[in-house]
DNA sequence: ATTAGGG
DNA sequence: CCCTAAT
């Protein structure tokens, strides 16, 4: 076998989850007391990922938006185990949801109206979404908030987030930059790659998804809100049939336990969705023959994937994918609250129509309402196409962690949304719903679709995706993708300072955006993926540009941390404080030389710490990293001396009183 | 929640 | 950095 070998996939892209879920286990560590901040935050990583669920209906809500939460979650994220299986009935119900909407947060706004421009449909949801994020709780009561209203005044209509799902995300920050990293974070939170061979190109969860609706964007009026909740699922889903997963029962053969199980489940309202499993079911039918059931077809991302190396093989990869032993299937269940039987009644007419269109990346369904409005119901968006490059003895594992890199990356990066319609791209932003045909008749709902593009710089419009089979460029190594690291200049700070207790403040919060630039490789032997390059296909040229490295890492779940090397600075500001207040008090240490610096806990302060002591006693050479002057270091050792001793002294001297308590203390080894 | 250490 | 035992 040829060593080092590149192999070479292209990918025509993933079809996004639209409601991956938290673990419980894991959120039990990732629930701390948050600030609303957080919530806000989560919320809106949420309804960011699940934009795809957003539907636009028309507007008679009222045009202030309001956001309360309650801060207690509690208990919503007391969860059991037997709500796997009988809560989700409950939760089926849109009073349950209400209820549980009521425990969370809230947003009461306006619907996206139709005459609105084709290409507002996602940034109108977006922007509730970063209007819902950026909104500052207030510090007593119920907090109340606002939702900035967008210039052509769109709101969502409600929007729920069920407070008890949602990242640690204390070192998030809301800003600008959080647009586009929407999308972005779930995926990495909830789909990162893992190395236990599952599904190989399959975007999926780490964790098994609660059984809780994790967003909802829902209205009592116009807006309809559909959860579509995903939770993994054992390998035995199809033939078990026990979860929750709400299913159509018609033309489902197995599963019969778990489908009559849903039936009753289904709202009136579940012809809406026929239309969207139709589809899905469609485009998968060719790629997932093998899997006997609905469900996998309903359940399955799309995996169109086209292996340009003979090196891999391809029946073991379709096997992989048809294995219903391993893969990672993730229950999914659909919720189509609102939805009304005559508009769904439409739809499903519909849905006899339905087509795979090439070009089309997104599952939705509008369909005009009583008003001139319409309603969306976007299932999912295709990513755009990405070329990795990977080392032929490259793990398993490090060839997911470096798709995952890729697809965080194109999902990281800024995104726009493209609307597709009948195959056709719709450019032109300006023209009407109405002119452009998009509000037509019901034999255009499943033409319309919309993507998820990188936004590049200059050009804005894009021509047809997905044309033909994909095209190789760019499969150098892209430069930015790793070695550059804008910390350097970013952590100047001043941290000179004698006795601030604020030193790092900015230095701290710099380094935060930085930190989560850098793309953090697998660090582990010759196996880490080499070249990692968003391509563009034939048509999508600006893809090659999209940066590599947005991916933030603020995955939930047990993501281990960043690796966020201290800079000179930060050594400097630890010395300082260590040689001030010794090497036992971690916590003071952190309070007066890191008190904005949010990512350094105690307990990295001591590691840092520990390590200084052990770089400074090694040879120059042997150091590693940022180099830290030897002077810094020769303080450490000091420090390091002094207070050791101190502490030996100590317990010296209570060893001393302990034998003679009538002894005051006395010094020893002075 | 902190501290102290091993991994 | 993580994980934990022990405070």
């Amino acid at each position: 076998m040829v060593l080092n070998r590149r192999l070479e996939y292209g990918f025509n892209g993933y079809r996004v989850p639209t409601m991956p879920r938290a673990a419980r286990s894991a959120r039990k560590r990732c629930l701390p007391k948050k600030k609303v901040e957080d919530y806000s935050m989560r919320a809106f990583d949420l309804l960011a990922t699940v934009a795809g669920n957003l539907l636009v209906g028309k507007d008679t809500s009222p045009s202030s938006v309001n956001l309360s939460t309650k801060q207690d979650h509690a208990a919503m994220t007391g969860g059991n185990s037997n709500e796997e299986c009988q809560g989700p009935q409950k939760q089926l119900e849109p009073q349950a949801y209400d209820q549980e909407a009521s425990d969370i947060f809230h947003v009461d706004s306006k619907p996206v109206t139709s005459n609105g421009d084709p290409g507002n449909y996602f940034r109108d949801a977006n922007r509730a979404a970063i209007g819902f994020a950026d909104v500052k709780a207030n510090s007593d009561g119920p907090a109340s908030y606002k939702l900035e209203k967008d210039e052509i005044g769109h709101f969502p209509e409600n929007i729920v987030v069920d407070s008890s799902e949602y990242l640690k995300s204390s070192n998030y920050k809301l800003d600008d930059e959080i647009e586009r990293k929407n999308v972005v974070e779930l995926l990495e939170c909830s789909y990162a790659p893992q190395d236990n061979g599952d599904g190989i190109y399959s975007l999926r969860d780490q964790v098994v998804w609660d059984a809780k609706p994790l967003v909802q964007i829902s209205s009592e009026s116009n807006i309809k809100m559909s959860l579509d909740e995903e939770r993994s699922a054992p390998c035995d889903i199809f033939s078990q049939g026990k979860d929750n997963v709400v299913l159509d029962s018609k033309d489902d053969d197995e599963n019969s336990s778990g489908c009559t199980h849903r039936s009753n489940l289904k709202k009136p309202s579940s012809p809406a969705r026929c239309m969207g499993d139709r589809r899905i079911r469609k485009v998968l039918a060719s790629k997932c023959q093998k899997v006997p059931t609905k469900w996998k077809e309903k359940l399955f991302p799309r995996h169109d994937v086209d292996l340009a190396s003979d090196s891999c093989d391809k029946k073991s990869f379709y096997k992989c994918q048809g294995s219903q032993q391993n893969f990672p299937f993730k229950k999914r269940k659909f919720f189509d609250l609102n939805c009304q039987s005559n508009s769904c009644a439409d739809i499903d007419g519909d849905s006899s129509d339905d087509r795979e269109a090439p070009s089309m990346v997104g599952q939705h369904s509008p369909y005009q309402t009583a008003n001139s409005n319409l309603k969306f119901r976007i299932e999912s968006f295709r990513v755009p196409e990405l070329f990795i490059e990977i080392s032929e003895t490259a793990t398993v594992g490090s060839l997911k962690r470096t798709v995952m890199e890729a697809v965080s990356a194109i999902l990281g990066g800024e995104l726009r949304v493209g609307v597709v319609l009948q195959g056709k791209n719709v450019g032109d932003d300006n023209k009407t719903l109405v002119q452009t045909g998009i509000c037509h008749g019901n034999n255009q709902v499943d033409a319309l679709g919309f993507t998820l593009e990188p936004n590049s710089s200059q050009d804005a419009h894009f021509e047809t995706r997905r044309v033909g089979p994909s095209v190789f460029h760019g499969n150098t190594s892209h430069p930015r993708s790793r070695y550059s690291h804008p910390r350097t200049e970013l952590c100047k700070g001043n941290f000179y300072e004698p006795k601030g207790a604020n030193n790092l403040g900015n230095a701290a919060e710099s380094d935060r955006g930085s930190a989560t630039s850098p793309t953090d490789l697998p660090t582990k032997g010759p196996s880490d993926s080499k070249a990692l390059v968003p391509f563009s296909a034939a048509n999508r040229k600006n893809l090659a540009v999209v940066p590599l490295r947005q991916k933030s890492k603020h995955s939930e779940i047990a993501q281990r941390r960043i690796r966020r090397p201290f800079s000179v600075a930060e050594v400097e500001a630890l010395v300082q404080a260590v040689e001030k207040l010794g090497t036992g008090r971690w916590r003071d240490v952190k309070l007066r030389a890191f008190e904005s610096a949010k990512h350094r806990t105690y307990v990295d302060l001591k590691d840092k710490w520990k390590t200084l002591v052990h770089t400074a006693r090694i040879s120059p050479q042997q150091r590693r990293g940022e180099p830290v002057p030897q002077e810094l270091l020769d303080r450490v050792l000091t420090a390091h001396a002094y207070w050791s001793h101190q502490q030996a002294k100590q317990q010296l001297k209570h060893q001393y009183r302990h034998h003679h308590h009538h002894q005051p203390e006395t010094h020893l080894l002075l």
